[in-house]
DNA sequence: CATAAGATCACC
DNA sequence: GTGATCTTATGA
C-alpha cells in the first residue's frame, strides 16, 4: 500500500500553499468498476474575500462542504452539465478549497477512455469537468473526506519540477488573482 | 431571472 | 485555431 495522505496534511497548510503542494500527488478513486488514478498536474486557489469564491458570500446548501473539516470533497454543477471538484482548505468553518484542474492519467486508463468516449489520452483529465467523468466522481462525493482506501490523495514521490503560478481561468471576478498552479511543461495542463 | 471555477463541435 | 452553443441549479 502507498502513502495516502492522512487529513492532517490538509489541515497544516494554508490553502494557496495547499494548492501547490497537491501539484504531484495522486488522486485514486476505487470504484465498482475499477482503479482510476492521475498525478495532480493543476490546481486553484478559491479564498474567504476572493469574490470568485463559491462561499464569498454566505455558507449555503451548494457550498457547504467548503466550510467542512480540511480534506473534505466539494462537487458542484457548472454550466448545467459539467461536474467539478474541490478539496476543502483552511480551518473548519471558513469557506475555502482547491480546485482540482487537471490530471496526468496513470491508471485505469482503459476506464477513463470508456467514461470519457475518447481514446485521447491528452483529452482524458486535462480540465475540471474532464477528470471529474474520467475518474467517475459524482456529486454523491460531497462531503467525503480524502483519506479512506476508495478516495484519496498519494503523497508526491516527485518533486523535482517547477510551478507556474497564474490567474484562475473561467471567471470574471477576482480574474487578477494568482491563484492557479500547474507543473511546469506537463502535458495534460488544460491550457496555457 | 441572469449567470456560471466548462467542454464540444462546426467551421474557418 | 476560434467562436457558437449546449443546459440547469443556484443565488441575487
Amino acid at each position: 500500500m502507498q502513502n495516502i495522505l492522512p487529513k492532517e496534511f490538509y489541515e497544516k497548510h494554508d490553502t494557496l500553499t495547499l494548492s501547490k503542494l497537491l501539484l504531484g500527488c495522486t488522486l485514486v478513486h476505487e470504484s465498482p468498476e475499477g482503479r482510476t488514478a492521475g498525478i495532480i498536474v493543476e490546481t486553484e486557489g478559491y479564498l474567504q474575500g476572493d469574490p470568485a469564491c463559491h462561499a464569498y458570500r454566505k455558507k449555503s446548501t451548494r457550498n457547504a462542504p467548503m466550510f467542512e473539516r480540511p480534506g473534505t470533497c466539494y462537487v458542484y454543477l457548472i454550466y448545467g452539465m459539467h461536474y467539478c471538484v474541490n478539496i476543502s482548505s483552511g480551518a473548519k468553518d471558513i469557506g475555502e478549497a482547491v480546485l482540482i484542474r487537471a490530471l496526468e492519467p496513470t491508471e485505469g486508463i482503459e476506464l477513463m477512455q470508456k467514461r470519457r468516449k475518447t481514446n485521447d489520452l491528452k483529452n482524458l483529465c486535462s480540465g475540471p469537468a474532464k477528470l471529474v467523468q474520467a475518474m467517475g466522481i459524482t456529486l454523491d462525493f460531497n462531503f467525503l473526506t480524502l483519506d479512506s482506501e476508495e478516495f484519496h490523495c498519494l503523497a508526491s514521490t516527485n518533486n523535482d519540477f517547477s510551478i507556474v503560478t497564474t490567474t484562475r481561468i473561467g471567471i470574471t471576478q477576482g480574474a487578477d488573482l494568482p491563484y492557479r498552479f500547474y507543473i511546469e511543461g506537463n502535458k495534460f495542463v488544460s491550457r496555457k
